[in-house]
DNA sequence: ATGAAAGCGCTAACAA
DNA sequence: TTGTTAGCGCTTTCAT
């Protein structure tokens, strides 16, 4: 009566044993280098053995011996976030079959830290993609594996970047606002000192120059990535907007967006009549709610799979990518529309 | 003049040899069990050192000498749909700090397959969290690991599971929809060989039944989880639905109660007059739309953290929590509300 | 074509 | 309290 052994895991020594050659050759034909280096007879002989015995490779001793890892680790503001979760997902388009993908959970609070980030550190990745990161958290990084930024505004520190390019999308937007006849427009924006987000406004505010309109100087800038704390901020605001002639307002963040139109709801503003809604991200819920928003899309899967490729390449030959570029584009809905009441010319329609 | 290595990363041992001690007291240290085994001096040198070289342990040599891993793996039909971003976050909340949470993305397709699962277990982890399987999934499923269950509508093949609890939800929704007037209730839902799917119909014609009111036999299973799909099948149905008396739907997935109220608005049905609706996740968006929708909440962050804690049992101890589950609750919204042409009784209000 | 052997960096007995 | 030692399971020379 033998004594059950608590079911110890098959090793590449087992099925060398039973095969009857050396482990080497099982990790040959394991790792798929058996080309010429071992026997077709002796390939089959072990594959049988692998499959009869049900080996499975240990990936973390073969990491050990090898020197390489299998992990990318990813790190996102908010997981929760559809614009994060969407990049995650084009993401693992781009490398999932050939890494896992550990998602960094912040611990409490809004945004990822330094202790997030040496968490992230501490876990030996191949490669590591920073989304959104604030620029303060950039300024003493040291990376220990190939680094990736995205949606950081561009390369910093030397670490490459994946970004949108919104520039022509903000120059579509420009031109259908002030072809509308809209002049006067406000910005709703995310306080952040994360270069991505401040240029969202800048650059808007360069568009429309262009094109002679204006970004009102009261810009605000909510702490909190939330529908209501927009709804409030709006409601605080919108007097002062109206008196100025603003009939237009973007918003940064799509949830913000959300926000403004609750408010409008409520304070009977009419959207498009009296004020025109923009937002940005094109969440799939935009085109649901009422009215239809007109946003900018970030492209966020097509954002995780370039980001993906790039990792893919950093990791790979450590030819760093520089900086790419994807771009965004705009998504026009009812929530635009011509003013009620034009300051400029009379609108069309 | 010396060449410059390619920066070798530091090593316990040349901590050691800094210090002038074994490579023992480093990982005693390094590891929190010094207390009492490592003196006190020594400690200190020892932490000077790991800071003065920055070293960093690696985490796949400790896996592999302690023989345990640091990874948990998450396994959800589809990242982007809020409901399992939820339950991440959750998760991340209960053990990130223990453990890298690796998301398996799945390849290609709309859930995921064998060839997915062989993926995660292929990938070492100390535990793995099945979500939504379907149940084809788990008729053959040979764990390596500790292994979870979430929203599988119950323990299968002996593994655990946490799972939501609908039956008070459903009561008070039934409750809710009788007692505004609602006679006839029509259900769409997702086509899934899934008991926690199914479940969701045929506790509610329970529910219902005990109450009075029927489900109508039609019911629209969808085999994509869209919210155009669910237009479209609202929009073929809805007549024959009338015609039969019905007052309300349920909608087995949130984005298919956003396709009805789109096709509502399409079709000039009015909500809640015409026709009531409900859906199942309660997202966050939920509140936002036009008319804001009345929902089943399936506490999905709880569901996460739960689990979480589940997992760490299951590793930990070996333990079997046999199954736990999360209660939902009814979220009333403006989407429902007393029929315009009540059948039975009139509707009060 | 094949196998013996030397690690990868760390942990955990065990000896001192 | 400390150091020595033998692995963990695999990869990778390097002889044969």
């Amino acid at each position: 009566m033998t004594a059950r052994e608590p079911a110890r895991r098959v090793t590449a020594r087992d099925v060398a044993a039973a095969v009857g050659c050396s482990v080497s050759s099982v990790s040959l034909v394991v790792s798929g280098k058996a080309q010429g280096r071992v026997r077709v007879e002796t390939q089959e002989a072990i594959e049988a053995a692998i499959a009869r015995l049900g080996y499975r490779l240990n990936t973390t001793a073969s990491a050990l011996a090898s020197g390489t890892s299998l992990g990318i680790g990813f790190l996102s503001p908010d997981p929760t976030n559809p614009f994060f979760s969407m990049v995650l997902d084009g993401l693992g388009d781009a490398l999932a079959d050939r890494y896992a993908l550990s998602v960094l959970v912040p611990t409490g609070g809004s945004d990822y830290d330094r202790g997030t980030v040496r968490r992230a550190l501490a876990g030996d990745f191949a490669g590591l993609l920073l989304a959104s990161p604030s620029e303060r958290l950039l300024d003493d990084f040291v990376p220990t594996c190939p680094t990736l930024l995205l949606d950081a505004g561009g390369p910093v520190n030397g670490l490459a970047s994946v970004d949108v390019d919104l520039r022509e999308a903000l120059a579509e937007l420009a031109a259908h606002l002030t072809g509308l006849g809209h002049e006067r427009i406000a910005y709703l924006g995310f306080r952040r000192d994360k270069a991505s987000v401040q240029g969202r406004r800048h650059q808007l505010d360069r568009a429309l120059r262009q094109r002679g309109a204006v970004l009102h100087p009261t810009t605000v800038e909510l702490t909190e990535l939330t529908e209501s704390a927009a709804q409030t901020a709006f409601t605080d605001t919108w007097p002062l907007w109206r008196g100025a002639g603003v009939t237009a307002v973007v918003c940064g963040d799509e949830l913000f967006a959300y926000g403004v139109l609750r408010s409008c709801r409520v304070l009977g503003v009419g959207v498009p009549g009296d004020l025109s809604v923009v937002g940005f991200d094109n969440l799939p819920y935009s085109s649901l709610i009422d009215p239809p928003l007109t946003s900018v899309d970030l492209s966020a899967r097509l954002l995780g799979q370039t980001a993906g490729r790039a990792l893919l390449g950093l990791i790979g030959d450590g030819a760093v990518p520089g900086s790419s570029r994807v771009p965004a584009r705009l998504v026009v809905r009812g929530s635009t529309g011509a003013p009620r009441r034009p300051t400029g010319q009379p609108a069309a329609r």
